[in-house]
DNA sequence: AATAAATTTTAGACAAATCTAAAATAAATT
DNA sequence: AATTTATTTTAGATTTGTCTAAAATTTATT
């Protein structure tokens, strides 16, 4: 089965959607890779001639087996990128997001392979996000929203609820990083704002937006 | 200036036909790029229009000055990925073509110089050849063929004349590699095959196809 | 110089991916 | 239940890259 780089965006698009949302809609795949309703349909019926997705006229769509697989590896290849521009290369995290749009989709088997091989088989990417093995398996993520962490317990960032660029220079400019030690000081109900403190650092505060935005593990 | 991949594979390919044929024919493009002579006058309008070829009807063409700077960026980034795949992923030599192929695609500043910067600026890639610099600049190669090196002079293999993996099969079989010593032992006029000397082994008949697919400089 | 052969271009068609505008269907509201 | 609104699909057009077959042009041969 070999795929566009467009068809491998739009599976790979679905598959995030259908993480959160079972079946998913035209309109929220449409929004989420920024093209119209009408060049959804019309790729659905394509991915459905392939037999990589369930999808009948007005009744939402969901991948088949053989779809989400295909999706799994494209993720992972996505991710061991994103690894290998932060660890390698020196990007920033908040730079890796479109290089890695465009490497993903360069699917020899031997390339994948001896990457994860150089890069000595990460398991998450820098956003935290856990990177698919050879089989597709996942490694699974109990995360808690930083939000919900009770106070004075020691935690570390694990991954953020998006790659916007602003959520990201935001991180950056106040030294969040994934694995950075927080713990919660204080919640302020006016706001929903949060009082926390980094290893040896004074407390700062951080809003409500962004404290939904960070996820983490209790250590 | 964005072009599409099929627009970076056609001049790249016009680059390389114009090194050695000043000026290019529609057949000659066909033949490298495996399309019909239609397809290629198609393009050759594109290219025309967008300023990054001189090209009149019937009177074959050739890269501008701008379709020239684009090319040599291409081969830069075709040849730094096969340093990349051979140095780092223990790639053998003769397995990088197609994945860099791809790679060299991918048109980020950042990522070309940081990648660049990681593999230490190399001057050559895996087959011998120069790697334009990020100026465009190329260092020159003065390279004898093999063919042509006198008896008994100490030289190295520092290219190959063609990438066809039955080439570099063979290479491998016979232990030949860029970097490797060599010393002409012999020339029999009837094939006009050569009898060669590696260091520390002893003598090996190459063919005369075989010895003008190398490229030498004496030590 | 006339003819034949090779090369190159054009004409017309098709697949992929996209769009806008209109039509069909489903969901929400009165 | 009828109507309005939102969602989704279809119809038809456009761009990019490709092809085959036919026409135009250049080059080679008699
Ligand atoms: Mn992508
Ligand atoms: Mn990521
Ligand atoms: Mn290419
Ligand atoms: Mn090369």
């Amino acid at each position: 089965m070999t795929l566009t780089y467009t068809e491998e965006d739009y599976i790979k698009g679905i598959y995030h959607l259908q993480q959160t949302y079972n079946t998913v809609s035209t309109n929220q795949l449409a929004s989420l890779l920024e093209a119209t309703p009408a060049s959804i349909t019309d790729m659905l019926k394509k991915l459905k001639a392939k037999k990589l997705l369930n999808y009948e006229k007005y009744k939402g769509f969901h991948l088949t087996a053989e779809g989400k697989k295909l999706s799994v590896n494209i993720v992972r290849r996505h991710r061991l990128w994103e690894y290998f521009l932060v660890e390698k290369l020196q990007f920033g995290w908040d730079e890796v997001h479109e290089v890695a749009e465009e490497l993903e989709h360069i699917t020899s088997k031997k390339l994948v392979e001896k990457l994860d091989a150089f890069l000595g088989h990460p398991r998450f990417d820098p956003h935290g996000d856990p990177i698919p093995d050879n089989n597709g398996k996942i490694t699974p993520h109990i995360q808690l929203n930083l939000i919900d962490l009770p106070l004075n317990t020691p935690a570390e960032i694990c991954s953020v609820g998006s790659q916007s660029s602003s959520l990201l220079e935001l991180l950056n400019h106040k030294h969040i990083n994934i694995g950075t030690r927080v713990e919660v000081k204080r919640r302020f109900g006016f706001d929903r704002s949060l009082e926390i403190k980094l290893k040896n650092q004074p407390a700062i505060t951080l809003s409500q937006q962004l404290a939904q935005a960070l996820f983490v593990k209790t250590i």
